[in-house]
DNA sequence: GATGTACTCAAACACTGTAGGAGAACATCA
DNA sequence: TGATGTTCTCCTACAGTGTTTGAGTACATC
């Protein structure tokens, strides 16, 4: 981070912000396309699901690419960019029916455990999900899935909206704490450990402490589908839609 | 981040990864303390509030404390060590009662208003809740208030864990997102440029383009209320309990 | 006064994102 | 063919980053 050349570059409102990306003219390779945006894109896939977020740097991609880091900065603007590119290229995996069911909550599921399985095919995502605004052609995509699911559920106006985000919350949500405790190779030591903690303090926390989630059972699918079928008990109740 | 010196110190099981402080002895200052667990953490958490978790750096927190960087090191192992406290330190603000009323849904409720308002009055803390685990002392304690709440709701077993981690993967997002798209200080600018992007592939997204969430309506606290009382809906239901 | 502990700091290492501008490869047209 | 302009790559450099090592200082205790 230099110091800012504090002389506007275009519009400054949008600047180097996540999800500015997609408020920038798309530059596209012409004539000698050694690097091009969809295999810089492919390629930071591919390293963020081999060693995560953190390692990620524009040198290492670049070299990867067999290429230089300051050469990146022709095709993106920032790194910023590479990873908004990334989380809505991965989002392009999600595979959802052109025609909608009969059940629109079969459509609701299907949305749900559809992202979610992406989310856990790429455990960077979910993270990155959640702390950025979604914008990229894919996600807009995916969104206009839900929504046209819900709008079938009876749902209008701001009740649509708030249940779409309702929902891509806990999805988001579970799937970024799935990939939290999933990321360490060391998971069982690290439950244990903190189980121990828990029954350390068990007078503090009894409750917790007698139900410390997963700790026993590993299912992480059932889980899932349990708040699952919460929300969508909540969302079929006429009370909440508009 | 240096080279890995491949020794292992202590348990190499937990290390530097995020939580990793919650197992590490505590070290506490004694005979001169200019520079003190607290006053590290307190000092984190005001620049953290003032400028964000990007701009915090462990030259920038020492120089506030009048110390030195690496003079940090000898009261926290690692930056992450430093999210992680301050993380903590800011649920403690969570204000929770000592005895549950007499609704159960009342105390759910609770519960979800108190940790959004300490999550957006510290807007770096959501996105950071959301990924990495929650395993400080207050983090416990308003977990605990959350389990005990739903137990009397008639939850228990795997159905408690998983009702406990939809609602707070639903405050937490909501967080997140909302403390997203206030950040900026051209909010406005921002929805309306979102807004023109939708309108222009108004055939690709037309449900999600006429509902373009709070653009009309900026009050995201009845957002957040139809969320959450949609998922009271689907707790209230006795189908989803164990 | 001596000893051991608690704490701070200076120096250095191996990185990081990114700006500026030079240079090479190519497309187009004269 | 040569000249010109565009497209893309790279070298250099800056101002930072987290963290390690080891030296040094202030204090409590004996």
């Amino acid at each position: 981070m230099s110091a800012k050349p504090s002389g506007d570059k275009g519009k400054k409102t949008l600047e180097n912000a996540p999800g500015a990306v997609w408020f920038r003219a798309e530059k596209t390779s012409r004539t000698r396309p050694q690097l091009s945006h969809e295999r810089i894109i492919a390629t930071a896939v591919e390293l963020l699901d081999r060693d995560g977020v953190q390692k990620l740097s524009m040198r290492r991609l670049a070299e990867r690419l067999g290429a230089h880091a300051t050469s990146l900065y022709w095709h993106v603007a920032t790194k910023e960019d590479v990873l908004d590119l990334a989380l809505d290229a991965v989002l392009a995996e999600l595979d959802l029916p052109d025609e909608h069911s009969a059940s629109w909550q079969g459509d609701v599921e299907a949305f749900m455990t559809g992202l979610r399985s992406v989310l856990l095919r790429h455990p960077w995502a979910a993270a990155l999900a959640g702390s950025r605004p979604l914008l990229g052609p894919h996600a807009l995509r995916s969104s206009e899935f839900a929504y046209t699911a819900l709008a079938t559920g009876g749902f209008d106006g701001v009740h649509l909206s708030s249940a779409a985000a309702t929902i891509t919350h806990y999805v988001i949500g579970s799937a970024s704490s799935e990939a939290v405790w999933r990321r360490r190779s060391d998971e069982a030591a690290t439950r244990s450990a903190v189980d121990a903690h828990l029954r350390a303090h068990i007078d503090e926390y009894p409750t917790l402490a007698g139900h410390f989630p997963l700790l026993e059972e590993d299912d992480w699918d059932a889980h899932f589908h349990r708040g699952m079928r919460l929300l969508l008990t909540g969302l079929t109740s006429s009370e909440a839609r508009g």
